[in-house]
DNA sequence: ATAATATAATTAGACTTCTAATTATGAGAA
DNA sequence: TTCTCATAATTAGAAGTCTAATTATATTAT
């Protein structure tokens, strides 16, 4: 018997986030580093798609980002008279924190696909991705 | 800005999870089935490879196996004349749910492959491996 | 044998995460 | 307008997870 798609994929996903946790100087804690990374990019969402970013649930995310607005990452802001989302916005300390976080989720990348070709990165890659919407689809229960 | 390895492993890996959990009755909590999964091949065990193989540490497996062998799922053991490791085995109860994920897991992953031909399935579990081995191994500080 | 070191498991305490229920707000229908 | 339904966020409470420190046992060295 080999090893398992789900094995493997807990093994890797746990050693990504242990080396990046890693790799931080101790500030943040264990949820934080995932939401710095998508506002990174994002900033500005409402909480509902970061925590549908971020794989986690809306209840998961509100105890997140109550710390990390008490300790100055983010700020949370209505908008457009609009009272019922809150949109999400990195302090320049958390941009600080967000901006690490990118390079280091680089390097590791870089150490995790050495010795790999171009075209078998983005093999990897798609496999990952068709995975990835096979499990997300609906299952087609009649037909 | 394409996706990144890391996100694609976060949210593949969460979603097996949800998938996993959502198949079962209801009577397990979210930290079981791995351990259970792990026993279905590895009765025996003794607690100190059952975390390193699930990917937590030792306390959060004290945790979990409590629990379980409250309700029955497991017992734990001495033997040997060692009094300070601890085999766990799985009770008929604990064989029955074991059996039932691994089945699970299995439809899972069919799931997952669809459209995958078999050399592709291969690739990718290759792949896998061989990121799973790059970050596993120390960091090359020297050379 | 005895002391020093290493190892397996647990405890303690903080943070993360989940589901279910609640609050507040927005949107649509009568 | 006003009622109903839908949606975004939060609260409440339980379980999982982590690190640091502790307990108990085993191993190694003197």
């Amino acid at each position: 018997m080999s090893v398992s798609l789900h094995h493997l994929l807990m093994q890797t996903h746990t050693k990504f986030q242990k080396l990046l946790f890693g790799s931080l100087d101790g500030t943040l804690s264990l949820g934080q580093p995932k939401i710095l990374d998508h506002l990174r990019e994002h900033d500005g969402d409402i909480q509902k798609d970061i925590a549908a970013a971020c794989c986690i649930e809306q209840p998961s995310l509100t105890s997140i980002l109550s710390g990390m607005e008490k300790n100055g990452l983010i700020v949370r802001k209505t908008a457009d008279g609009n009272r019922r989302s809150l949109y999400v916005y990195l302090t320049d300390k958390g941009r600080e924190y967000a901006e690490k976080i990118g390079s280091n989720f680089l390097h590791i990348e870089d150490r995790a696909f050495e010795g790999f070709t171009e075209a078998e990165k983005k093999d990897l890659i798609d496999y990952l991705t068709r995975i990835n919407e096979n499990i997300s689809r609906k299952k087609d229960t009649n037909e």
